[in-house]
DNA sequence: CAAACGTTGTAAATCGATTGGAGGGCACCA
DNA sequence: TGGTGCCCTCCAATCGATTTACAACGTTTG
């Protein structure tokens, strides 16, 4: 219970406190033996250095924040596993903070929130401007995720959520729907707008009309926003054969709906999503859907993050692209 | 950029940074004015106190950690977003570990991690053997979630996980089935054992015959092994009427199987499960459940850790039970 | 044999916030 | 005007790790 110091290291292993500092920040100079001494003393000790001193000293922590909407949302909590994962391997501890989706709660971000404390954040937006966003001045590195917008400054990874929308609309097209409709259009952050880009100009490519009653806003991002947008849909005149949802609750929701309405999916109406949660592979029918290489996203947003924070800082913005595949499951391949 | 310290805030405000202190941790004998003029100068300079500075000098971070298996987890997901915002209200941050269901990340937990920095821990084991646990020094205030053991030493929140699975068991008797399988009785950290008992308690009960070939032990408590452990169920000369899932991923996993092989739920088979993730509200059959009070469970765990760091420490150990109901649901009521 | 080198010890300052004690200044009351 | 509180300042020490500068020691090498 006492908690061991540095200098009850140095006592133990007969060193002075210097040496084992020296051991522990892995100096040069250092003998194999005094080493192994030292290492010894440690373990037997049990010593975890003072993260507060250490930190308050150096200026560093090794405490990065992962600053989301919600840890709920399925899409979120398989990030932030990934996230801590992958920061976990460089030694580094994610710390996971809740936006609730409300602007004070991104904003508090934005302003260098927890004292000091982290070395830097990853931030997914999703009620704050992306033009706000860059102007904040963080004093901490930040690295965005999600949608990148024009004239950004700040480094970036995400999906080209153009591209893959445009994938997936495409999809439906393939197999013979011409009746597509879109759901999530007023999602936050500029995720609805861009993937709506990529939704009509598929549609264009196809030379299929563009029906704005096809194109739902709704309130959220969530499963009960899916199932109501797809009652919206099914109330038609003109309903439709096909719904790209923009991610894979709401498609969830859907499904829900068109399930209640007892209609057959694929069949009557094929279903696409976006984010493959594992949610959606398990679902009868399961979930056609655009996947992107969280892994990927994780690991490339840690690193860049961590390049950030060790540069001296004036490194040219960096953006990347996450790789992803259109999962075809049986949503819309009966 | 330039952080600011205590002493910038003292210097604005003109008053001495010992002042400034009283004011920022609530001490007695201050003027209002003087008040007013320390807030106006932290706000103006948006002063954040040191956290490294503070935790080292007080000994107190303010900083809990939260062990769980895995955060991809729903259910834990969802108790990890309530047990943050419960935190949050108390000004207090939560640090989330994966353990991974490894038994050495959660050794590592029991060691004192995180050098120093957390003020204690709400720990939902998996793997390690609760006998292991109370014998753990850990030198911080400890939680425990989960099944609870005879003859703990330390503070417990749980639901009375027998009651719960007698309830649901009964449930399915209630509804007139006769053959009753039970998923996940091979379950992490006692979870299975306990669940096991209320549910042979019930069978016993109503007087039906106990079939060990009914009991899936399965490897995890994945949607997959609910999935396998039902095609086993289904590969049997005489299949079941209704499966209690141990949890509700295993019942989701469980109801994929089922629609795969074309029976119908209820109809062919009742699917009782235990958590209440929203995953099963809104799948189709929607999920009859056990829904333990998540929110009065995140509060009670943070609020009984917080009083023992706040206590000086040999208050008697406690165990809360959290309060559930049984979700009657389409997956046994068509 | 002496200079050079490599390894460790000593001593002291630093990071920023907190805290205790001694004392100064002020207002208010008698 | 003298006295009594109350509010606040000043000074110094403390939390634990790191880091700098320099000294001391032993070993190797020219």
């Amino acid at each position: 219970m006492a908690t061991t110091r540095l200098s009850d290291v140095a006592a133990r292993a007969g060193v002075s406190v210097k040496t084992v500092s020296n051991v522990i920040n892995d100096y040069p100079h250092i003998t194999s033996r005094t080493r192994a001494k030292v290492e010894a003393a440690i373990t037997a000790l049990n010593y975890k250095p003072n993260v507060s001193a250490r930190s308050l000293r150096k200026g560093r922590s090794d405490f990065i924040a992962l600053a989301i909407p919600e840890m709920a949302s399925p899409y979120f909590a398989e990030l932030g596993a990934a996230i801590s994962r992958a920061a976990k391997k460089r030694g580094i501890t994610v710390l996971i903070d809740q936006t609730e989706g409300e602007a004070g709660g991104e904003q508090l971000v934005l302003d260098g929130m927890r004292g000091q404390l982290i070395d830097g954040i990853i931030f997914s937006p999703i009620t704050t401007a992306p033009a706000k966003i860059d102007l904040a001045d963080t004093a901490k590195p930040l690295v965005l995720l999600g949608e990148r917008h024009a004239g950004g400054t700040l480094d970036h990874v995400a999906v080209d959520s153009v591209q893959a929308s445009f994938d997936a609309t495409m999809h439906l097209i393939s197999i013979g729907r011409r009746r597509i409709a879109a759901i999530g259009v007023g999602g936050g952050a500029g995720t609805g707008v861009v993937r709506r880009k990529g939704y009509r100009k598929a549609l264009k490519a196809a030379g299929l009309a563009h029906d704005p009653a096809l194109e739902l806003a709704g309130t959220g991002y969530h499963r009960e926003d899916g199932a109501a947008s797809m009652r919206e849909l099914l109330a038609l005149p003109e309903p439709p054969d096909a719904v790209f949802c923009f991610n894979d609750l709401l498609a969830l929701g859907a499904l829900r709906t068109l399930a209640e309405a007892g209609l057959k999916v694929p069949a009557d109406v094929a279903v696409v999503g976006f984010d493959d949660i594992e949610d959606g592979r398990f679902h009868s029918p399961s979930l056609t859907t655009i996947s992107p290489d969280k892994e990927w996203l994780a690991e490339n947003a840690v690193g860049l993050l961590l390049e950030r924070i060790a540069g001296s800082g004036e490194a040219a913005r960096r953006d990347l692209t996450v790789p992803y595949t259109l999962q075809i499951r049986e949503s819309t391949s009966g």
